[in-house]
DNA sequence: AAAATTTAATTTGACGTCCAAAATAATCTT
DNA sequence: AAGATTATTTTGGACGTCAAATTAAATTTT
């Protein structure tokens, strides 16, 4: 239950109705606004007049690509997102590599970096200062009036808290506990968040459509990790510390292979990248697994020799599906998800995974649980 | 993004705040409700004059028990739902036996049936037919006015399917798919819900305020089956068709022991009474479940023998609590919750279950991911 | 016993939001 | 140039909350 209800909240509900109405459907006239948000006229009129005001939105030409048939009457004056009116930058942490993007108010990407940096050996403070100072640099290339900016988001591979506001454990780092929101809030001021890349992803599915908004969809992600993103109700679920659906490294056989996380029978290591190559190579369980991404190329000539009836390489992605069939079997058991989704690089061999991944479905989860899968 | 927002949200949002506070904290004088609910006096006095007129609640004599020292002034006038003003019953369908209870709109119960029914052996459409006929009668032996019955909620043991509004598979009933909502509906026309019994165990955890609204919180119930409700951010979340958290039949052995379900490896076929009591008496997983439950002395006994050091004992509750550690490390995995709730008879057992439960929690999944647990 | 005090509840007047309907604006059609 | 058409703004009214003033019903003080 929510709390109480009175005009203050009418009015910031319906502004940023309006103002989600231009984010999703971009620059509108009012009439078309009225229809999207169901509000009157009247109304549209002086929410938008607040709007233009505050500096938010701002009216941009008439509607050019309007059809001849519909060419009569007043025209439409198009209204849009102001881009100057805020600013966020994202930045994605990964193995070797810290990537930075600045988006506008309108959500135009305006300036991409890529840092390449040894993060597996860094200790976590360097890490955390560099991190900073790597931001700084990155927002003096782009010339924003930084008193817009807004907005950090960080998304990183692996386990983060957000309660601390750090990595708590990632592949990216030989250590864990990073400290990532404090250093950022003290030098830039500015709201920061923190979440797994997995999550991350599923946020940019439900921008682009991608996921109805609508149920439980499940979002698997496989390539150098088998990551999940949760989305219940059109949101991204982040559960107690923002790092939910460890798909990865839930367990799927007790006392099972060697993970890269130093537990045994982790989902990883059976289905990422190394896990099949481990498998294909017929190296023991036990082996180490390396702490860099497998190659690309690698991959690919695995899959070719599994496409040519390699049994070696046939056997290991016949695991690989295994181990994700039963790992979604157990998670269609406890959530009863309407939609699940694959992406990520991994999905290049989903034909030779995919047959012993619906086996393992079958075998291990009850049909009645799926009848509106 | 909810809709738009007018002033008939506004009045509709406070009635139910009202309303809220009036249901969680009792009968309150008005005073009383604006410091509830932060609305105004004067607010308070226009919301309850409507509602005391649609007769939704009703003033209920001076406040009584109000201490020596604060009996000073104007005396306050309590405020109470008003008892007639709506009627709603609760049904439980488990095996070999189907419950009825009827509340009023105060939350009283005021009344309970109790019919023992042979549901296993019984064919879906005459159970169907017979559930109806049962509601009648219960409803007749509550000399209420029909009229103001507005809602049928129906739990059953099992899977249920919300859409098709049917048990989908129970082990009360040897055979499926029980339409449940339709004949209700058609009989009463009146709202009917249908949902798992473990889920609707978590809605009375949460009105008893045993779980905290805030986050997520998993409920365990052990008994004669395993089940598991899971309460996300106040709310239970029943997933696409209201069987959402099958704890008990999620696997946990691909190719394990033999469940009542007919699949292998369930976490049930290791952790539920049948399960324990089976390799307690070092039965195959092969052997077939019984269809009823194991009466309570059975399972006393054998946890008594267990505490006496008896070794099969010992040992068969400690792979129940390796089996249950497993699943909720896969849980913690997908849902990183912030806590878990144990609950049902088999919580009589905990002490024997529990060693080997948290042992199978380190094992099972990344510290990082409990660090908030 | 009457006046003063205290607390509860209601009434009054103002403010803010939305909406329907009327008015105005800017184009195209005839 | 007048009429038709569509977009936007203006006007007046409805509804809901709130602050402040008023009324109500008790206890305490004089």
């Amino acid at each position: 239950m929510r709390g109480k209800a009175d005009s203050d909240l009418v009015r910031r509900q319906n502004r940023l109705v309006v103002l989600e109405a231009l984010r999703v459907h971009g620059p509108s006239a009012r009439v078309n606004l009225g229809r999207l948000t169901g509000l009157s006229p009247a109304t549209i009129t002086t929410i938008t007049m607040q709007l233009i005001q505050d500096g938010a939105i701002a009216e941009c030409g008439d509607a050019a690509g309007t059809p001849e048939s519909a060419r009569r009457g007043r025209p439409t004056v198009l209204l849009g997102l102001k881009a100057d009116a805020a600013y966020l930058i994202a930045i994605k942490i990964s193995i070797g590599m810290v990537e930075f993007v600045l988006a506008d108010f309108s959500g135009l990407i305006l300036n991409r970096s890529h840092v390449p940096m040894a993060t597996y050996e860094m200790e976590p403070q360097i890490f955390s200062k560099r991190l900073v100072t790597e931001t700084r640099i990155f927002i003096k290339t782009c010339k924003i009036n930084l008193g817009r900016l807004v907005q950090i988001n960080v998304a990183a591979q692996g386990v983060t808290d957000n309660i601390a506001g750090s990595i708590a454990w990632s592949p990216a780092f030989k250590l864990g506990n990073i400290a990532i929101i404090g250093p950022l809030f003290n030098e830039f001021g500015v709201s920061c968040t923190l979440a797994n890349d997995a999550n991350m992803i599923a946020e940019g599915l439900i921008a682009r459509k991608t996921i109805e908004p609508h149920g439980t969809t499940s979002c698997v992600f496989m390539g150098y990790g088998i990551g999940m993103g949760l989305v219940i109700d059109g949101a991204v679920y982040h559960g107690s510390s923002g790092s939910s659906a460890e798909f990865g490294h839930m367990n799927h056989m007790p006392n099972g292979a060697l993970c890269r996380c130093g537990r045994r029978g982790c989902l990883e290591a059976y289905a990422s990248d190394y896990g099949i190559l481990r498998s294909a190579e017929n190296l023991s369980d036990d082996t180490v697994p390396p702490s860099h991404a497998v190659d690309a190329p690698v991959m690919a000539a695995l899959e070719a020799a599994a496409r040519r009836g390699d049994k070696n390489a046939v056997a290991a992605f016949q695991k690989a599906g295994r181990a994700i069939g039963f790992g979604l079997a157990r998670m269609i058991a406890l959530l009863n998800p309407d939609r699940i989704v694959f992406t990520g690089a991994g999905t290049r061999a989903l034909d030779l995974i995919e047959p012993s991944l619906r086996a393992a479905i079958d075998e291990g989860v009850v049909a009645a649980l799926r009848q509106n899968l």
